[in-house]
DNA sequence: TCTAAACTTGACCATTTTAGTCAGGTATGT
DNA sequence: ACATACCTGACTAAAATGGTCAAGTTTAGA
């Protein structure tokens, strides 16, 4: 299992839009530089962040994007769940509470693959921006 | 982020085996059946979990596979690294500890991903055969 | 001894996902 | 008016996934 780039780089940009925003937008351009990151891709991802209120833009000269939220209140799950990375562990309808690939009864892992996907989202669900900003002003190893 | 169906079905397939390994050796094709599990896939796992001394096989007419340790002891990290199912939250390599993508500095979350890697993998660590075997019993929804 | 069941090995492949690129827009501060 | 920056959708090469297929070897049991 693994993280995709898309994930990582939406929390990377964030976290780096976090850490400048202050005084005024910040431009994609300048993220992608600063993150080595494809503009081309930052605004596919910006896009989707802006469409779950994560993020607002300002358009025009000298615009750029701004956090909508205060750090604090912006977690890994929300920002996973706004550019579709999900934690997927069965492949399984969740909604058919019984019966797994077709079969009539539940298939004999399937407790554990649920265990796991609580245990990841749990992680995702207490951490917010705010603790990466502080965590890297830190700069521990 | 998923989990391949090659890591979720080498778990089923232990699950199993160690359900009815108790006098006879298990042949694939039981596996095959009862868990709806192509036969061909699953002899490219089994090849792997034997490498990996995980199960034991027994040639020939009633031949088949036989768990190679008592299920306490096998744990789900060592199922998953057998089969090559890694946990992977960043694409900078280990080794080069300061530094990721060429640049000269630590990825502005690269801690977090490591965080994120090691509590994936505190779960498969601490989760053995026998604990599903128990769970299973328990038929718990 | 013959045969069928079962493991063994390696090549092959269609589909899906990933990780972007590209080409055009539109809005707005200076 | 023009440069900067957001906005949108189509497109695509490469990798990973989730298998299949073919051709063995081994051994129990009739």
């Amino acid at each position: 299992m693994k993280l995709t780039s898309k994930g990582r780089y939406a929390v990377m940009a964030l976290v780096d839009l976090a850490r400048f925003d202050n005084i005024n937008p910040v431009s994609l351009r300048d993220i992608s530089l600063r993150q080595g990151i494809s503009l081309d891709y930052l605004e596919q991802i910006f896009s989707k962040l802006k469409k779950n209120q994560i993020v607002k833009s300002i358009r025009g000269k000298q615009g750029g994007y701004v956090l909508n939220k205060n750090p604090n209140d912006i977690k890994l799950t929300n920002i996973f769940h706004a550019v579709d990375e999900k934690v997927k562990t069965v492949q399984c309808k969740k909604e058919s509470k019984k019966g797994c690939n077709g079969k009539a009864t539940k298939c004999i892992t399937h407790n554990l693959w649920d265990e796991l996907e609580i245990h990841i989202n749990t992680f995702f669900e207490n951490k917010s921006l705010k603790d990466l900003l502080n965590n890297n002003k830190e700069t521990r190893v």
